[in-house]
DNA sequence: CGCCTTTGACCCGCGC
DNA sequence: GCGCGGGTCAAAGGCG
């Protein structure tokens, strides 16, 4: 869940459109995009909330096997200071579980809010769960310190090459 | 010139 | 078998 007028997000990586298609119960388009390094297969989803048009819900596929280019675009990389994770190994990486996807949507979310009030976010949490009970308790913002995921994301990732 | 977006077509799984 | 919805391909064009 990320706050943002603009598709193109931020967040430390190179992404190639691929695709897009109109969504059911969304008069705007869902957008694919694949990470441009080649050794990397990650992929995303992003897809603009229907009534919220600043509201954009990304959805990650995968685990970058890569560090993180943001560097080449002048970024302000923090997001790969904090994501300097050891290559896994690519076996790891396939079947990623629910948990893992849970811990990427905090990330944009915490970048991309810093200049949002809390008013808002509340005001969409009501919206939520007013409508959208496909949306779970789990997707909400309960991950307010990104350096928790300084231990989380470790402890995916074998520490030995 | 290289990288990226756009866009229609194509593919595949699923329900009837 | 057919239609539909969601995901992907690839040619063509844009832009720094």
């Amino acid at each position: 869940m990320t706050k943002s007028e603009v598709d193109q997000l931020e967040d430390g990586y190179r992404w190639r459109k691929y695709g897009q298609k109109a969504v059911k119960n969304s008069p705007y388009p869902r957008s694919y995009y694949r990470c441009t390094s080649q050794k990397c297969t990650v992929k995303k989803r992003v897809e603009r909330s229907f009534q919220d048009p600043t509201v954009v819900i990304t959805t990650y596929e995968g685990q970058h096997t890569h560090q993180s280019p943001a560097t080449l675009r002048g970024n302000t990389g923090l997001l790969g200071h904090s994501m300097m994770a050891p290559p896994p190994r690519l076996s790891t990486m396939r079947g990623f579980n629910a948990a893992e996807l849970l811990m990427q949507v905090p990330i944009t979310a915490t970048t991309t809010t810093t200049t949002t009030t809390n008013n808002v976010n509340q005001g969409f949490q009501g919206y939520m769960n007013l409508g959208q009970t496909s949306l779970h308790e789990h997707q909400q913002f309960h991950f307010p310190d990104y350096g928790l995921l300084q231990d989380i994301v470790p402890s995916f990732l074998p520490n030995h090459p």
